[in-house]
This record gives structure tokens, sequence and C-alpha cells, in this order.
DNA sequence: AGCACGCCGACT
DNA sequence: GTCGGCGTGCTC
């Protein structure tokens, strides 16, 4: 056991410090790969070994010995080091910020018993496999096409699965998935989805599709014994199928055989704090790497994937037609909201459509992006508006609860009596959000039962899908909500969809609002005429003429898609331009500005553009202002090798001001 | 990022 | 007298 020559472990640790920390280890050396408990800074923290040689620069006086090496636990590959390495550098990060967090928890404490716990649990459930599919439903001939080149598919494929909603793609990835675990004895399936809780049925039809093979799930909302048993499952190759949120793209899987990911383009791939990465862009890259098969599915691809496609670097595929016999598209119609002026934010049109659908029995689904009841209350007398005392932002009215409350802050106070510059007591609700519409809905229609589902109504546990089961049950006329309601979502009775209050997004300075705006009308109108009964979707809209819209009412994306392309090509924007946003913050917005002024200055930068400072769009959040300063070149080579050295400049500077570092922002 | 050390104000 | 405020400095 004792091994008299010590070697020296390097070990890359959860913090900021861009390296490598060596330890000493005097017994038999483990493996690269494996994690270890060590000292750090006066405390104790799990690291992941990643070189083991036999001496070190380090001066004897800082060196220490590690304590534990978790040797029941098998190596994490050098595939799965290459990849944390891959998105360590790409995104600028210390490869220990990338490798580890995403670790079960149970895996990074100084105790073993979680890990021996689920280690035993899953030795007791190694039976055989059995990968034969459960009554597989007929496919219609272009999904069995598309089914056949996803699963036949060998070496690095990407396929875009381009299909209209409702149009089957998920029984395409099903029976893909049938072939590949036929085909290889041992292979894994990775399946991605933007948020686990808004398709619990997947889950259910993959288990019943594939009852003799393990599956485990992946997803913020499991509990750390799940996550721990179900990382482990995957690592140690029981799980032949993975299903999980944008995190569960940096799981092991040693056997890993195709990568599919599900609505390719919602922005929520994107993770939004700390390490920002693409779990999109990564599972290509990961694809690439073992050279096999990647499907990226979705009605209304992301700009990116669709240029992939056009330039033949992805395969597109197609499904232009509902699955479910006799499901057509809804027809939609713009509603003009300068001819038929609307009252309580219905115009009489829509007002009439839902009528029609309460006298036939069947559900209407309204949509509006706004949570509370209003966006902000004002004084009529001397002009005061609810601003947020600690953000650039407006006070938010939530009837319901009485009370103002900040967005962004969370900041919340009753709602005043009278105004605080000037005591008139007739403040008034300015806009609407679904509170009121909900209010205004149940007036013109006292008979009607509405539910309303946002994040306020839904703040318990458990409540939305409480909600939703109410909406399937059929025991909802009329529901109102928000980005919730949109996705995957099968309401069976549902005929008609009112969209209040698109405008906004069609003149936002985000240059990507455009294209996020069509994705949500699609994804939302596509929640009607699931069944074949035929439906409709009515958007209210001042501008009806809006070439946006044109494409909606004809479920174009092509057309659109290409267009919008041919504007970012004109306009040099991505996917024809790679870019990076350096973001400083402080308490004066001075202090984040002269930074970024600094940053911008401190370096040579031939092929590189770097723009000058600007306060964020949202300058300050909860007293502190943001500031920022977007980097671009056409090269993407060219930018990543320029950012390395920067990022090393930018900490060489010591500032005290806080900054951080986007690759591939989404929002600008 | 944590966490300790360190040097100045109001409390039993 | 000390409890604790957060400035600054280090982490193999």
């Amino acid at each position: 056991m004792n091994n008299p020559r010590p070697c020296y472990l390097q070990i890359a640790i959860d913090t900021p410090l861009n390296a490598v920390f060596d330890y000493r280890w005097q017994h038999e050396p483990p493996q690269i790969g494996q994690l270890a408990l060590v000292s750090f800074a006066h405390r104790e923290v799990v690291g992941l070994i990643v070189g083991i040689t036999e001496t070190t620069e380090v001066p004897v006086d800082k060196l220490k010995d590690a304590l534990a090496v978790r040797s029941q636990l098998s190596p994490l590959s050098d595939k799965w080091l290459a990849l944390a390495g891959f998105a360590a550098d790409y995104y600028q990060r210390p490869l220990g910020e990338v490798a580890l967090p995403g670790l079960p928890k149970n895996l990074r404490v100084s105790t073993t018993v979680a890990l021996d716990r689920a280690i035993k649990k899953l030795a007791k459930l190694d039976a055989p496999h059995d990968p034969a599919p459960a009554n597989m439903p007929q496919l219609n001939a272009s999904q069995q096409v598309a089914a056949d080149a996803i699963g036949g598919a060998q070496g690095f494929k990407p396929t875009l699965l381009y299909g209209v909603t409702g149009s089957g793609k998920t029984e395409v990835y099903l029976q893909a998935c049938a072939q590949v675990l036929a085909r290889e004895p041992e292979g894994q399936i990775l399946i991605l989805v933007p948020e686990i809780n808004l398709t619990p049925q997947l889950e259910g039809n993959i288990r019943a599709r594939f009852p003799g093979v393990m599956l485990a799930t992946l997803h913020s909302s499991l509990s750390e014994g799940e996550r721990m048993l179900h990382w482990l499952a995957a690592h140690q190759g029981q799980a032949r199928i993975v299903l999980g949120t944008r995190l569960a793209i940096l799981s092991s899987l040693p056997h890993l055989k195709l990568i599919v990911i599900d609505e390719e383009h919602d922005p929520s791939y994107k993770q939004q704090e700390g390490l920002r990465y693409s779990a999109r862009d990564l599972a290509v890259w990961r694809a690439w790497q073992l050279q096999i098969p990647i499907v990226l599915g979705s009605a209304t691809p992301s700009l990116e994937s669709w240029h992939h496609a056009q330039t033949g670097r992805y395969r597109r595929l197609e499904l232009r037609e509902r699955a479910v016999q006799n499901a057509v598209l809804p027809t939609v119609k713009l509603i003009d909201m300068e001819r038929d002026k609307p009252s309580d934010g219905l115009t009489s049109q829509l007002i009439t459509a839902i009528r029609q659908r309460m006298e036939r029995g069947e559900q209407s689904l309204l949509f509006l992006n706004r949570r509370g009841y209003a966006p902000v209350i004002c004084c009529e007398s001397c002009g005061w508006i609810s601003e947020c005392t600690r953000c650039t932002s407006f006070m938010v009215l939530h009837r319901p609860e009485h009370r103002l409350r900040c967005h962004h802050c969370s900041l919340e106070m009753r709602i005043p009596r009278h105004c605080p510059t000037c005591g008139n007591v007739d403040l008034q609700p300015l806009g609407r959000g679904t509170q009121r519409v909900e209010e205004g809905l149940q007036a013109l229609f006292p008979e009607a039962r509405v539910l309303r589902i946002d994040a306020d109504s839904t703040r318990k546990k458990g409540s939305a899908q409480e909600a939703f089961d109410t909406v399937h049950r059929g025991e909802v006329d009329i529901l109102i909500g928000t980005q919730m309601v949109a996705k995957g979502h099968d309401f069976k009775n549902l005929t008609l969809v009112g969209i209040l209050n698109p405008d906004t997004a069609l003149f936002s300075q985000d240059y990507r609002a455009s294209e996020r705006l069509f994705a949500q009308l699609m994804q939302v109108a596509g929640r009607a005429g699931r069944a074949g009964i035929p439906s409709e979707v009515l958007i209210q809209t001042r501008y009806p003429q809006h070439p946006l819209y044109g494409a909606v009412v004809h479920h174009d994306y092509d057309h659109f898609a290409s267009a919008l392309l041919e504007e970012r090509e004109q306009a040099a924007l991505p996917p024809y331009l790679f870019q990076a946003l350096l973001r400083a913050e402080a308490r004066e917005l001075a202090t984040a500005l002269e930074f970024l002024a600094m940053a911008r200055d401190c370096m040579q930068h031939p092929g590189i553009t770097i723009n000058d400072p600007i306060p964020m769009t949202m300058t300050r959040v909860h007293n502190v202002d943001r500031a920022q300063l977007l980097v671009e070149s056409p090269s993407r080579p060219a930018l990543q090798a320029f950012l390395r050295e920067w990022l090393q400049a930018l900490r060489d500077m010591k500032s005290r001001v806080k900054w951080s570092l986007e690759v591939d922002p989404l929002d600008i």
C-alpha cells in the first residue's frame, strides 16, 4: 500500500484562479481523471486530478499532501477531460470552474457515504438490458426517412430536423434511438430538452417505449440523492438513455453514440450565469470529438443552425405535415388594433372567437408575456411613475397581493395610497399584465372557468403541474398565461390561441428579438389544433403589415429565416461575425466605464474590433451599475487567440472592479 | 470566490 | 475594555 516514492498530483479546483495546484501523494499513484480531497485555502475541497508528475516547481513550504483519492469511482475518461478542457478554453474559464460544478454535490464533499451508497444501489440494479422497443407506432413517410437517416448514420453527422409543431419529431427521435440501441450493445444516447418540467410526458414516453433499458434523468429539480444515482448510472455506462437539461451536456457518458437536442433554438440551452456556455454548441463539439451523429430538432431553428444547414455543414431533414391523422396547422389571422380598438386589452374579434369556443365547449388560450396586473402605476396629476429605487426599471403592480414589486431585484412595497410626490390619491395602473386580463375576462365571461398560469400563480412546488392537469381534464374554458404556457403542452381540446401584445419585440434594439418573437409565436400557435379539430390563432397587432407577421400567417419559416440571414450578413452580425462581451459592474457607472475604457486600450488588437464601452440597457440592478464592451471579429480563431491574451492582461490589471467575459453572448 | 487577518467605531 | 464593520491578500 505504501509507496516509498511520492508523486505529485496536479489538481483542478473550482476557483476563479487560472491555475492547477500541485499536491504531494505518498501512496499508490492514482489515475488522471480521478477525484481527490485536498485542503485548499483553509477549507477542504474535492478537485479533479488532471496530471501526475514526479517533480514539482512548487516550493516545499507551500506544498501539502492530498488528503484522499476517491478510488471507488472510476476515473473520468480522457474524452471527458478533453471536453471540459475545450469548454474551459473556449469560454475562457479555469478548468476547475468548468469540470467540477457539474458533478453531483455529494461527490464534492469530504465524506463518501453517499457515493458508496449509490455504488451499492446501482450494483443491485445491474440487470441485463433488453433494447427491444415496445409499441412502435407506424411513422409517416417523411418521419421514416428522418428516423432511418439519423438512426443509421455513422460518424460525425449533424442533422437539422426541421419540422412544424406537432409533426412528430419526438417519434423520429425515439425510433432513431431504437435503431442505435439495437445496433450498439453498450451504446448510450443523450437527449437534451430545454426544461424538463415542461416535457414531463417525454420521460414517460421513453420509459414506455424502452421498458428494458435504464433511463437516467439529469436536471435541476432532482434531489441530491437522485442526482448522484443518475449521474453515476450514466458514468458507469448502465444508463443507456440520459434525458436532461443543458447541464447534462457535461455528464460522463463513456459509450455515447447519439445526441438528440430537442427545440435546439431554445434560449435556455444557454447558461446565463457563471460559466455562460451553450449546451447546444458543446453538444455539437462533443459529437465531433466522438465522431457520432447528432440531431438538432426545431420548428424554428436558430439562425446559426439554419446557416449551417444552408452551407451544407449540417444535413437538413424536413417534416412538413402534422403527424396526427387529420391534424392540420391552425389558421393564423391578424387583428388590426387600429381598426378594432381593444377594450380591456381584447378586440371584439377575439372576444367573439372566445365566445364561439365557449359555446362549442372548446378551450381558448390567451398568451401575454407580462405578469402582474399592470407594468407600472402613475399619478395623472404630476406624472410620477412607480420606478424601482434600486434598478433602472419600474415597480410592477400586483393587485391580488396589494403590492408593487420590482421583477429585477424583488423589492416589494405596499401600493401607496396617494402619490409620493404630490399627494394625489388617484393613482392609475398603466398597461396590462396577465392578472388584469384575467380580471377583464372574468367580467366579460362571468360563467367561464378562467385560469391564469404564470410565475406568480405557480409559486408553490407542484402547483404548475396541478394547473396544467386542470386544463387537461377540461375544467378550464379560458387559459391566460405567459411563456410558461407556450412550450410543450399538448392540449387536446384547445382550438383558439389569442396573442395579446407581441408588438414591443418588433422594434427592439436587440437584433435577435425578431428571431425570438417568431419562434415564440410559432410555439404558442402550435398549442392549437393538435387533435385534429380545426383551429385558429388570432394575433392582435398595430402592425399587421409587418413581414414577420406575414411569415407567421403563412407558417413560412424558410423565407423568413433566409431573409433574416441575409440581413445579418449585410449588417455583419452573427452568424457571420463572432462576438464576446466584457461586462463590468460597480457602485458608480463611471467606475465601470473607466475600467472598460482601460480594457479597450490595454492591448494591440489587429483583426479585432473593440467597440466603445456603453452602459447596459438596464443600467442599474439592485444598486449596482453595469456597463459592457463588445468585441467582434469575423474569425473565430482570431477572436479566441485575442481573448486568451486579453484576459491575462485584464487579470494582471488587478482592478477592484468586478468584471466577467461572455463568449457568444445572446443578449447584447 | 471564500476565508483569514487586520485595524477603527459603538456597545454590555 | 471587546464585538464586528468590511478593506486587502492569499490560495499548491
